[in-house]
Order: structure tokens, then C-alpha cells, then sequence
DNA sequence: AATCGCGCCTGACGGC
DNA sequence: TGCCGTCAGGCGCGAT
């Protein structure tokens, strides 16, 4: 499930491969995925010349002269760099096919995921007017956490879940992050004093910087054999873990659900 | 305005 | 072994 970090390491991985490519057709197998992919997707995106490949929030961006092409990965989807006509699977929805004999294919089963293009300015598209601050910017604080939640009575990890607070924070890093920082996933977001948000701040910060350093390391994979872009494999103290004992005392972490959403965190370390 | 919960979709997994 | 139910997950949206 590609989160932020994944989705920033992809973003490296794919850069040198698209860069300054044209793109010379595009095959839609499979229009369905969260919104239907759109009927002159190729009209659109044939002759254009990818300038740089950005991410915001979950998204990737890929700036074309004219436009630009907004994805998402949803769940599970992966983009590869393969030899053009290579065999596609049953869920290879989307080919765009690039001058060097090259193609960016795009494989999403669950269809979660998104493809969109935007003329204009893609950050004013209505996905990503809306996000919340990126959480590596310096415009991620503490005190604008604690701003924010004043007044909120929902659990401190749906809040910065919510993507118009801080963008791009998934399931598995909102319960790392406040074991970081030592924090109870279901406390009340507005209960929390502006030194415990700074706290929470910086371990969303430390927390993403630490996967996406762990990312960089599998970067080498994006083209493997196997098509997996090289998600890292991060230490996950409190995710997944219920039942068995925390790194730092030793009681069991529970899970719980928050939201709709799995949740863990260790019942000592988090008050 | 804030919150809740649904719907989308299918692979993985557990129980029988 | 195979079948079947359940769950996970991001995120927009409608209902409350």
C-alpha cells in the first residue's frame, strides 16, 4: 500500500525514466478506476514532453507542456518502466508509451487509484487545492497542529488523518508517528497541549524521513524482474504488532480500530 | 462546521 | 483441497 514515503520513492525512481521523454501514445486497456479514466486521455497526452515528475500529498504528478498528469496510486497500484509491448496482465489498465521504445505502464487490481489529466496549473486541480500543508514542508508545525485541533473532539490520529490538515499521512504512519511521540491514538485532538503537538509534528516528520531514507535504499528495484518498485521494508514498532511486546517496555500493543481504521500503539508508552 | 459512515474493488487469509 | 466469508486500504461524498 503505497503511502507517502513509497509514493516519494517511486517519484525518484521514475523521474530519470520519463524525464524529457515524449510521449508518442498512450493505450487505455481498462478505463475503469476510481474515476473513469477520460476518453481523449490519448489525444490529450500524444506529443506532449514530460518535464519533471513532482509529488503532493499521495500524488504524482507528471508536468507536460500543456498539462499535467495526476495519479494516484490508490491501494495497490504500481507503475513500471517496461519495454514497449510487453504482455499485459489483467490489470494493466494504462500504457504510455514514451519515445525511447519505453512505456509507463500502469497496474492498479483494486482500482482505487487514479489518472487524470488537469491543463493548467495541476495544484489548483480540485484533488489537490484542498490538501493540508505537506508534512516535510516548514509549513508543517506543531503550533499549526494545535491551531487546527483546537475545539476538534475527534481521535488525535483521524486528525492528522485528515488530509486538509496535513496531507498525506496513512493508516500505518498516524500510528507510528504518535508512538513517536508518545501519544494516545484516540485522545481527543483538541485536549492536546501545543507542546505535545510539536512533539506530534516532528514525529510525523521523523517518521516519514526515516522511510523515505529507507526507500531510497530499494531504489535500485523499481525495474526488477518482478515489477515491485522497491517498497521499503521500515521497522514498524507498533503497526501490525498487536499482541506482542513494545521495543521500548515491553507490554503487549493493542489494536484497536479509530475511524473505521485499524489502530495500534502501547497501552504504557501512550497517554 | 464537524463528524460519521458508506462505497468503491479484489487479493490475501482464516475457518470449515 | 476447495469454498466462502471477512478484512484491508485511501479518499470523496452524502447524511446527520
Amino acid at each position: 500500500m503505497p503511502e507517502l514515503p513509497e509514493v516519494e520513492t517511486i517519484r525518484c525512481g521514475l523521474e530519470p525514466h520519463v524525464a524529457g521523454r515524449k510521449i508518442t501514445d498512450v493505450i487505455v486497456r481498462n478505463r475503469s478506476l476510481r474515476w473513469p479514466v477520460q476518453s481523449d486521455l490519448a489525444r490529450m497526452l500524444r506529443g506532449q514532453v514530460i518535464r519533471s515528475v513532482e509529488r503532493r500529498a499521495k500524488y504524482l504528478v507528471l508536468r507536460c507542456e500543456s498539462g499535467s498528469i495526476i495519479l494516484h496510486l490508490g491501494m495497490a497500484g504500481r507503475l513500471r518502466i517496461l519495454p514497449v509491448a510487453t504482455d499485459a496482465g489483467k490489470h494493466d489498465h494504462v500504457d504510455i508509451i514514451l519515445d525511447n521504445s519505453t512505456c509507463l505502464r500502469f497496474c492498479d487490481p483494486r482500482r482505487f487509484g487514479a489518472l487524470l489529466w488537469s491543463a493548467g496549473d495541476p495544484l489548483q486541480h480540485p484533488l489537490l487545492c484542498v490538501c493540508g500543508p505537506e508534512p516535510l514542508s516548514a509549513a508543517f508545525t506543531g503550533d499549526c497542529l494545535y491551531e487546527r485541533s483546537r475545539g476538534r473532539r475527534i481521535s488525535i490520529k483521524q486528525f492528522i488523518m485528515d488530509h486538509k490538515v496535513v496531507s498525506g499521512v496513512g493508516n500505518i504512519y498516524a500510528s507510528e508517528a504518535l508512538f513517536l511521540a508518545g501519544i494516545h491514538p484516540l485522545a481527543a485532538a483538541g485536549t492536546l497541549s501545543r507542546q505535545r503537538c510539536r512533539r506530534l509534528a516532528a514525529a510525523v516528520k521523523k517518521t516519514l524521513q526515516k522511510a523515505i531514507a529507507a526507500g531510497g535504499t530499494t531504489l535500485r528495484d523499481f525495474l526488477g524482474a518482478t515489477g515491485d518498485p522497491g517498497y521499503f521494508q521500515l521497522k514498524l514498532r507498533v503497526y501490525g504488532r498487536s499482541g506482542e511486546p513494545c521495543y521500548v517496555c515491553g507490554r503487549k500493543i493493542r489494536g484497536t480500530r479509530s475511524g473505521q481504521r485499524s489502530t495500534f500503539y502501547c497501552p504504557q508508552c501512550q497517554r
